[in-house]
DNA sequence: CGGGATCGTCAACCCGGTTGACCATCCCGG
DNA sequence: CCGGGATGGTCAACCGGGTTGACGATCCCG
């Protein structure tokens, strides 16, 4: 064992996991036609409406690839398009009201599958885990949570 | 912060992270036509060669989406694939000279870019780190460590 | 020896991303 | 007050990596 598995390894396994996870209960409970990339805009989207102009930043992917994710997740139902007010190219996205369930159905989840990880290593380590890797990231990013793909 | 950010989307960012900078790394030092998903495969001839038909629940996708992976790695010159000496149908899949340097590079990066995260948050808690996030996913998994997509 | 199981590949498709081109709108300077 | 960049967003074409279904070749056992 010179060489352990590599961290991100560990990372890949630890998202699919999760992510899986939180797929299978939402099927389960009749969300069946949500797709993984939905999250990001769904959290992005939680504290209110965005201009798409802003989303790539946060996202980290480009504007026409929001914009396509925008297109997938208005014709499931869960946000809308409005024109900005004040800026006739503008546009702004929100989540619809299913997509307000869809969010509070889905950080229900997460509190479920965190849940089943104390379960494996107490809730002191989780809580470690959380605080040591919130922190390398934010270090590497002056103090800021990165987006999951650094812009360009 | 009733909820903070979710630990999925924590491990999504550290993974791209490590991942872009890997490949950033890789670049410099020549190594230029290396796709992410050829880590993967990498790592599971590490041990010497395999039969393809073991990869898929190695890798966890589908025997089809190995043999694509394998016609890539071929075709960049990392793993070659030979015939199974005991069995007319099987191919067995092995590094190339040119596939160990490229591991060996790899995991000299990996080395590297985990020091980098000890520079953040200290050799002892990274160490934690690593060993929580292992202990849990052997935990779901009866002790060994699954791949990254649970085989279907 | 023949029929089912297994190994691997081919073909078609999907999802999520990319780049490049383009139109509509804003806004500022001459 | 207008004309020309700069900006917001979409469309089109493409790519990587995955899926499923079908299929030929080979093995193995009754």
């Amino acid at each position: 064992m010179t060489e352990p598995v590599p961290l991100a390894r560990l990372f890949a396994i630890a998202y699919r996991q999760l992510v899986d996870g939180l797929h299978e209960r939402l099927a389960e409970r009749g969300w069946t036609d949500v797709r993984p990339a939905f999250g990001f805009l769904l959290l992005a989207l939680r504290a209110g409406p965005a201009s798409l102009g802003d989303l790539p930043g946060v996202l980290g992917t480009s504007k026409q690839a929001v914009s396509k994710l925008v297109d997938r997740m208005v014709a499931a139902g869960y946000v809308e398009r409005v024109p900005d007010p004040g800026d006739g190219r503008a546009k702004q996205v929100r989540l619809s009201s299913r997509g307000q369930a869809l969010l509070a159905e889905v950080e229900r989840i997460w509190v479920e599958l965190e849940a089943a990880w104390e379960d494996a290593i107490g809730g002191a380590r989780l809580a470690g885990l959380r605080s040591d890797l919130e922190q390398v990231l934010r270090s590497a990013h002056g103090g800021a949570l990165p987006p999951v793909r650094t812009v360009a």
